[in-house]
Parts: structure tokens; sequence; C-alpha cells
DNA sequence: CTAGGGTTAG
């Protein structure tokens, strides 16, 4: 394949809005709110510096795989005679089974049709003559089972009958291996084929996208390509995927010319698939290119369209489009109202999660285990445990994400006895916990305060569950360790773990150290972190206002010099909140231009507040932001959100925040008091966990 | 002649 130019000018990626210079702003066009830094929206990374020429050169030759490994596969085939076997035609029965077979089949009752082929595959030692048709059905129904066994079973008997498939069954059997996941059976069947058409290498190759071997895909697309020099729409869908897989733009923008060349580009697959490997590879603008030319938009494009904004966190135009969506009148299906939901629990919408919950049902998707694991997770993660927990009490099929999302929903806001008790449940009803089940269940101890249970979890797992603690797990222990003022032993955790310590584990270490007030060990930490994540702006922050709360004047200003250098500059904190299903925006800079209806109520509350005990906190010895907010914090950009909210909405109303950044010490107890004072309930996201303010508590228990 | 392809949740 040649090097071909980019089908589409390599735009820059879509640009981050400008803030609006007022405080308050109703946003009725919605701006690109929900950067990156805002959740932890997964980062795409660049690889154009490393991908800059030709498949070849980047190890992708065309290389013939020999050997096959396993034994039974590459076997007996010829031992069994073939006249011996033909002339054993079974006893009429045959006939019959075999039909039955395949009329189970047609019914869909593939757990039938098995056993009968295992009935006859015991009775008569392969006497009996089975046929194509009937092999055919006997892959369908392995496929739709995913039955390794059933596919072991099916095979056996083709080979030890001595059946001779013709490539169609031949292909059908790959497909069968490829569908189950037996890729290194599958890859020595399609070694070993006398003949291959295209069908036999799509089938290959999307078997191995699927299992996450991409390279391996190009390998073989390349080997296909230099063989035949021949590709189909399916090709290109297939090979787009291995593109997005290993978020490399290069070879998917290749394919992409081929597949123009070759005037397959506007299939439909192709498109959808063209989509997602652009926004995967970080060009939502190319994305939207292709979306916006194809020539019929299908639900499946409206899905990965709006799957592709939300990946890179633009969500307010991800809901946009999906009001689009609705009014070009596509169906919309349990894949749509999965990712709205979703899309919701970052902008921490409760109407639109309401309005995609109602459709969701409407449509006739209210048994979606997806879907429904999502919405689990948006009542859980906004403090609506009983909401969260009455839905997954009803879905009819639960599996360990709906689990995990649930028990992670009761940790965050401070309910670790119930989440331990799910998770009880969860062993006693046989569900296998994973590594993320492990998370939510140590990070529930440690925001509970269940020291001790943390610690028998924590020691379990690998014995118990087989499941080895990864880096995360640690930084749970570490917080567990650091609530409790432990330092120098999370120190020593970090010192003894298996593994080269993570930024997590470090930053677990210094929110330990700055709540405690230890700045030799937090220094420690944060030069770390710094040295781990150079290009991160916050740990700069955090460091020069380390190096000034402990007198280092030089260090600081070299750290301020390093940042003045790299041109980062420090992004105003804001705060969103839903009103009335509008976003708002508030921003904590210029008090000038506050509101000022906003800023009396706010004075007006913080009146009442101090009678509830308030006094002015100044900001921790080590705070995120900068020390001339402080005589500035009554701007905040929180309390601009809360007081605005309080404002707007009903006595019983919860609100629900999203910030850009932690939440400082004196906001915090701040909107603690105002639920006092308010009775309501505020839930705020911020830049490291939820915090579920009611009745003057907080759910963090005043660690963050 | 038949077969192979695209998008969701923690």
């Amino acid at each position: 394949m040649d090097i071909a130019l980019s089908p589409y000018q390599n735009k820059s990626v879509v640009e981050s809005s400008s803030l609006p210079s007022t405080d308050v702003k109703n946003i009725q066009e919605r701006p690109l709110v929900s950067g990156p830094h805002l959740l932890n929206i997964r980062k795409h990374k660049t690889h154009a510096s490393r991908i800059t020429c030709s498949f070849v050169e980047h190890g992708l030759h065309p290389k013939p795989k020999p050997k096959p490994l396993k034994s039974g596969y590459e076997v007996v085939k010829k031992e069994a005679s073939l006249e011996e076997s033909r002339q054993m035609k079974g006893s009429g029965s045959s006939s019959g089974l075999c039909g039955q077979i395949e009329k189970l089949v047609l019914c869909k009752r593939y757990r039938d049709a098995l056993e009968m082929f295992e009935i006859l595959e015991s009775e008569c030692q392969y006497d009996v003559h089975v046929g194509k048709s009937t092999y055919d059905a006997l892959v369908d129904a392995c496929i739709s089972l995913k039955s390794i066994r059933g596919v072991k079973r099916v095979f056996g008997y083709m080979v030890n009958s001595g059946f001779e498939p013709d490539l169609y069954l031949r292909n059908r059997v790959l497909l069968m291996h490829v569908k189950c996941g037996m890729m290194i059976d599958a890859r020595m069947l399609f070694d070993e084929m006398p003949e291959r058409n295209l069908v036999s290498w799509n089938t290959i190759m999307a078997g191995l996208v699927d299992s996450g071997d991409y390279m391996d895909a190009f390998r073989l697309f390349l080997s296909m390509w230099e063989e035949q020099s021949e590709a189909s729409s399916r090709t290109f869908a297939t090979m787009m995927r291995a593109s997005a897989g290993l978020e490399m733009i290069f070879p998917g923008q290749q394919l992409h010319a081929c597949a123009i060349k070759m005037d397959v580009s506007q299939d439909i697959f192709v498109s959808c698939a063209l989509i997602d490997m652009y926004s995967k590879c970080g060009s939502i603008t190319d994305a939207q290119c292709v979306f916006d030319i194809m020539p019929e938009k299908t639900t499946v494009g409206w899905n990965t369209i709006i799957a592709g904004y939300a990946l890179h966190g633009y969500s307010e135009e991800a809901l946009d489009l999906y009001y689009e969506m609705q009014d070009s009148g596509v169906k919309m299906d349990h894949f749509t109202f999965s990712m709205i939901v979703r899309i919701c629990t970052r902008l921490a919408s409760l109407e639109h999660a309401k309005q995609a919950h109602a459709g969701l049902v409407r449509h006739g998707f209210g048994q979606d285990i997806v879907a429904n694991t999502a919405l689990v997770d948006f009542y859980s993660k906004w403090g609506r445990l009983d909401d969260a927990r009455n839905l997954f009490e009803k879905m009819p099929l639960k599996n360990v994400i709906s689990w995990n999302a649930l028990i992670a929903g009761y940790g965050k806001h401070g309910r670790g006895i119930e989440a331990l008790e799910l998770f009880k449940r969860m062993i006693d009803e046989r569900m296998t916990p994973n590594h993320v089940t492990f998370l939510a269940v140590l990070s529930a101890c440690s925001y509970s305060g269940l020291s001790d249970q943390g610690w028998e979890i924590f020691e379990s797992m690998g014995t118990d569950f087989k499941v080895k603690p990864r880096a995360m797990h640690y930084a749970c222990m570490i917080e567990l360790l650091g609530r409790e003022g432990l330092l120098d032993e999370a120190f020593a955790l970090i010192r003894d773990a298996p593994f080269k310590p993570t930024v997590n584990m470090w930053a677990a270490l210094l929110t330990a150290c700055r709540v405690h007030k230890n700045f030799e060990l937090g220094k420690f930490a944060a030069e770390k972190i710094y040295g781990m994540e150079p290009e991160k702006l916050s740990n700069y922050i955090v460091l020069l206002n380390i190096y000034n709360s402990c007198g280092k004047r030089e260090e600081a200003a070299s750290v301020f010099h390093t940042l003045k250098k790299k041109g980062l500059r420090m992004l105003p904190a804001c705060t969103w909140i839903d009103v009335k299903k509008q976003q708002h925006m508030f921003i904590s800079v210029d008090k000038s231009k506050s509101d000022v209806q906003i800023i009396k109520n706010l004075k007006k509350l913080m009146l009442k507040i101090a009678n509830h005990g308030y006094v002015p906190k100044k900001n921790s010895l080590l705070p995120d932001v900068d020390e001339q907010e402080e005589q500035m914090s009554l701007y905040h950009s929180e309390k601009l959100a809360v007081s605005y909210g309080l404002m707007n909405t009903t006595s019983s109303t919860q609100l629900q925040l999203v910030q850009s950044h932690r939440i400082c010490a004196d906001c915090h107890l701040a909107v603690k008091l105002m639920t006092k004072a308010t009775g309501r309930v505020i839930v705020v996201r911020d830049a490291s966990r939820f915090h579920r303010f009611e009745d003057g508590k907080c759910s963090c228990g005043d660690y963050w």
C-alpha cells in the first residue's frame, strides 16, 4: 500500500472554549465546558510524533506465521479413511437426527440442537454421516451459545469422521472458532486452509481485532494485500477498528484513502467505522466530516458520533446531537440511551437523565443491562441511593459492572457498611468480583473509616479471590492509612509495593500530608508527582504552594519560572449547576461583574450560617489554588453556584454541582452549614471526589 | 449460490 494523503485536512481538534468574562452566565449556547480537566475523561494519546511513515517501517511486515501449536487440530484428518466413513451411512435414523438438529436451529433452540448432536455423537462412533447443511446449522448453534465445548465437539466430529468441508464450510468453521474466542485454534485453521478467499481473510482479521491483537490484524491485512490486493467494504470496516484500537490515526487515514479509491467509503458500515476511528484517534472534526457526508444517517451513525463527542468531553455537544437525532426521526436504541445516561452523569443533569430513563422504558429497552447499569451509576453517583437501589433490584439480569456501580455509589457517599453488605451479598449470589469491585469496596472502607475491614479485604483479594492488587488498590489503602494520620505506614506501603509507585499512590500520600500538615513528606510526594507528570499544570501549583508554605523561596521561584517558560496558564476555577434543565456556569474571578442578586443572596446565606458557627476558614497551608484568592473566597464559583441554585429551586430540590477544581476548605465548611441552615441536600463532584452535604455533614468526612 | 463488517455500562 502506498503512502496516501490524508483524505481530510487534519484540522485541529475542536478548540476548547474561551471562557466568558462575566462571572455568571446563563448559557444559551452551550459552551464547551466539560474539558478534559473535568472528569476523568479518557485522554487520547498523541501518536503523531511516532507515526510518520508507512506500515512496513512500523514493523508491520507481512510475515507468514508458521507453527501449529496445539495437537488435536493438526491431526488425524487423513487417518480415518474416506471410503470407510462414507459407507457407514448410519441406519436411517441418522438423517432423521440431522434433520431434527437443523430444525431446532431454525427455531433458535440452540441448546437442544447441541444436545441432540451430543446424542448422535455418543451413540454412533462417527458412523453417521453428517452433511454440510447440518454442520452449517451446528455452527450457528455454537456461535449463538458461544459454546467452546460445542465447537470442539462439532469440529472434532468433522475431523474424526473424515468429512472434507468445502471452502464455504471451512469459512463457517473458522467463524465459529473466532466468535467463540478460540483464536489460537482459529489461527491454526486459517493457516492450514488449502484455499482462502476474501471471506476467510475478513473473518480471521475480525477475530484478531475482537481479541485486541490489532498489530496481528494489520500484519495479516498486509499479507492479504500483497497476496491478492483485494479488499471489500467489510475489510475496511474491520481494519478501521484495528486503527481505532491502536489509537493510531495514520493507518486509519491510509485505509480511508484506499476506501475512497475503491469507492466503498460511503458504505454505511465503513462510514460508522470511520467516525469511530477518527474520534478514538483524537480527531473529532474528521469524525464530524465523515458523519456530515454520510448518505444515510443511521442509528449507529448517530450513536457513534455522539459517543465521539462524549469521549472528548464535549458532553453538551453530545447532548445537543442527541436532541437533533430525536428530531431527525431516526430510531433510538439501547446504545443511544446508555450513552446519554452516561453523559448526564458527567453533566450532573438529573432532568435529562430522567428523560432518558423514560425514553428507555418507552422504547422498550427497559430491560437492557447496560443502560440500566448506567442509570444505577447515575443515581448512585449523585447520592440518590434509594433510586439506584430500587432500579438495581428490579433489573432482571445483573453483571459485575452493575454490582460495582451500586457498591461504589454507597462507598462514595460514605455509607461503607451498606457497601460491605452488598459486597457480601454479591459473593453469596456467586457473582465473581473483579479488580473494579475491590476498588469500590476498598475506597468505601477508606471513606467510612472501616480500616480493619479494609485491610482484611485487601489481604484476601489476592488469596481468596485471585485478583492481584493493582496500583489503584494500593492508592486506596494509602488513603485509608492517611485518613488515620498514619503517614509513615502509608509511605511504607508505597516503598514496599511490588511495582513502581504511580502518580495516584503519591497523590494519596500528598493528600494525607496536606490534611495532617506534614510538609517534609508532602514536599517529597509533590516532587515525585511533578517529576512523573511534568506537563500537568496542577502539579506545578501544588509544588509551588508547598515551597511557599515552607519558606523555600528559591525553589518556588524556579518552579514559577518553568511554569512561565512552558507557557502554561491557569484557568479560572469554575462550577456548573443545572437549574430548571439549563446548565449554568460560574467562575471565581472578577467579582465586579457578579450578578448583584446572587451576591446579595449569598451574603444573606453567610449571615445565616454564621449563626450556625461559621468562621471563615483560612484555606489549608497547602492549598490547590493561588493564595491571592484567599480574601476572595466569598466569590468562589461553588458558593455562587449554590447561592444561585438555592434561589431558583424549590426547597425540596437537591442541588448537584460539578466543578473543575478541588473544593476549598472554606467553601466546604460553608456548604456544610448551608445544608444545615436550609435543610437542602447538595452534592458536589469536584476534581477528586463526590461530596454529599446534608444536615451540616459531608459524606467525605472532611477528608479530601 | 451460501459466509465475513459499524455504536453502549463500572
